[in-house]
DNA sequence: ATTTGTGCAAATCGTTTGCATCTGA
DNA sequence: TCAGATGCAAACGATTTGCACAAAT
C-alpha cells in the first residue's frame, strides 16, 4: 500500500471507497494534504489553514465533519491531550505522544519504547478501548 | 497533616492559606466538599450539583475560577481525558487512571501497578512536567 | 483602607447541527 | 436518479471575562 507523497488522486480515493466514504471533491482535498507528505499532527483549525495555504476554500464545518468521518473510518486517529482544542494524527498504528504544553506541539513515541506493565485488573464487565501515553514536556 | 471527614473549617482554612489562597467563604464551602470525604474526581458541573445539594449557591464562575485556582496551588489536579469536559482529582499524588468513557467515570491506578520503561530521549532544552497513563475502557 | 474575591451576565471559543442546495455513483 | 455531502449560519455547551459589589487582612 502507498503511504506517502507518491499518492496519485485515484489511489487516494481508493483509500476512501476503501473505508466506506464516497471520494467527494472536499474529501479529496483533505485527504491529499493528511496522507500525502507531512502532517502528523492536526486541530482542524490548522488543517483549514492548510487549506486555505493550499488555495482552496472549505467551511470549518465540512472540515469538522470530515475529521471524524475519517476518525471513525480508522483513517486518523484522535489524540486528548489538551482540554482546549482537538489533536487528531495521520498515524493510526500503536504509539504515544510527547506533549508540549506551551508549544501546543506533538510528538510521536512508538509503541515499543514504552512498556506498562502489570495493569491492575480491569474491573469486571468492561473492555479496554486504549492505553495513552501522554509524556508532558515544557520548553524551558 | 489531615486528609479526610475529620478536617475542621479552621484546618480547612489553614490548608487555603498554606498555599497561599485566603480563605474566603466560598473557597472554605468547596474545600469542605472536596477535601473531607468521598469526593475524588469531578467536573465543575458535578462540584456544582454537589454545592446545591449540600444547601449553597454559588455561581458557576466562582466554580470555575476556584478550581483553577486550588489546581494553580497545587491542591487538585487537572486530568485530561475527554475532550468535552474537564475533569479535576482531589489525589494530587502520583497515580494514572482508568477512564470508561460510556459513564464519564474515572479509577484511579496507583503508580506503581505502572511501569513506564524506556523513555525516548526527551529532546534538548525540554523539561518533562508529567507523565499521564490513561487507559480507557468501555462498558460491553 | 486597600487588596483580593465574588457573582452575575455577557462574551468567547471550539464544535455541532438544521436545512437548502449541490454532486458523485 | 437520488442518497449522501456540502456550506452557511445559527445553535450549542463548556469555559472565561468585565465590572460593580462585598469581604478579608
Amino acid at each position: 500500500m502507498n503511504t506517502n507523497m507518491d499518492m496519485t488522486d485515484s489511489e487516494l480515493s481508493e483509500k476512501l471507497r476503501a473505508v466506506g466514504l464516497r471520494a467527494t471533491r472536499p474529501r479529496l482535498d483533505l485527504a491529499r494534504l493528511l496522507f500525502q507528505g507531512e502532517n502528523c499532527h492536526l486541530t482542524a483549525e490548522s488543517l483549514h489553514e492548510d487549506v486555505q495555504q493550499a488555495g482552496l476554500k472549505m467551511s470549518l464545518a465540512t472540515i469538522y465533519n470530515s475529521l471524524h468521518q475519517f476518525t471513525e473510518a480508522g483513517l486518523l486517529r484522535q489524540v486528548v491531550v489538551d482540554s482546549a482544542r482537538s489533536y487528531f494524527d495521520t498515524n493510526t498504528s500503536d504509539h504515544h505522544h510527547f506533549f508540549i504544553s506551551n508549544e501546543n506541539r506533538l510528538i510521536d513515541i512508538p509503541a515499543e519504547k514504552v512498556s506498562v506493565s502489570d495493569l491492575p485488573d480491569v474491573p469486571a464487565g468492561l473492555d479496554i478501548t486504549g492505553v495513552d501515553v501522554i509524556i508532558r514536556l515544557h520548553k524551558a
